[in-house]
DNA sequence: ATGTCACATCTAATGTGA
């Protein structure tokens, strides 16, 4: 079974990259971030086209979040629905084959101080009480999400220039590591320890094409999944060219 | 501060978010 994670940065202005990617990679669940509309301009169609079935939870210009399948889609979930405020669509569950498929868009935060870096940090913490509350650990569960935290040194080009700084900020770090110790495993750095791929890539200049990146964009695996890990990998050729998505596709395999 | 995208809006250049 191969789970892939990507933030998409509007689905319909990246919808032929979209297309072409997924008829030529063929995950068995595809878990995309900012779709940037709301559910009926969401392309419904060309995922049906491409033997998929989704559950979309969107709004308009921001966020949005996907689940595509090759197989049924059950019980979903959109928001937290814990009582707090879900009008941000940054969070939609869905079980595919046996799997709790989580697709999640972390607030970005903007800048260290900020009242949209002090959301981030409470959506992190809501987050590990929706995990307390609401998962079985006896079943299988994928949380894929654009997290916009870097974890590590390994995870940023140039840690000493990102240090302290929104992205790559203790708090939000430690925010993270709270949601790591509950028992969950990233699955790019089990089977990558040293690994030096990034998942985004500023538009700006020539970031990309001089490789300044973060890898922000994680799936994460609780026990039962973890062992069925095989490996995960991040396509950097999908950030390449014209009408590209700033970060590119991260697809972890696990044994069926 | 700068650079680049996507989206919305009093459809043209401006603000917001990333």
């Amino acid at each position: 079974m191969r789970i892939t994670t990507w933030n998409i940065n509007s689905i319909r202005a990246r919808e032929k990259r979209a297309r072409a990617w997924i008829a030529a990679n063929q995950p068995d669940v595809l878990c995309l971030q900012e779709t940037k509309v709301e559910d009926g301009g969401f392309p419904g169609a060309m995922f049906e086209e491409l033997g998929y079935r989704y559950a979309h939870l969107g709004q308009k210009s921001y966020n949005g979040v996907a689940i595509a399948a090759r197989t049924e889609l059950t019980d979903v979930r959109r928001g937290f629905g814990d009582g707090g405020d879900d009008t941000q669509s940054r969070f939609l569950v869905a079980t595919v084959a046996g799997v709790r498929v989580c697709c999640l868009y972390v607030p970005n935060g903007q800048e260290v101080g900020s009242d949209k870096y002090a959301y981030k940090l409470e959506w992190l913490a809501r987050l590990r009480r929706w995990l307390e509350a609401s998962t079985e650990r006896g079943v299988p569960l994928a949380l894929c999400a654009d997290w916009n935290v870097a974890m590590s040194d390994l995870d940023v080009h140039d840690p000493a220039a990102w240090a302290g700084k929104n992205l790559f900020s203790e708090p939000e770090r430690a925010a993270m590591n709270e949601l790591l110790t509950w028992g969950l495993t990233d699955c790019y750095r089990a089977r990558h320890p040293e690994g030096r791929d990034y998942s985004w890539w500023d538009y700006f200049g020539v970031a990309f094409f001089k490789n300044r990146g973060l890898r922000i964009d994680m799936i994460l695996a609780n026990p039962p999944l973890a062992a069925r890990l095989i490996d995960c990998t991040i396509d950097r050729d999908a950030r390449k060219g014209q009408d590209a998505s700033d970060h590119a596709p991260v697809t972890a395999t696990f044994s069926d």
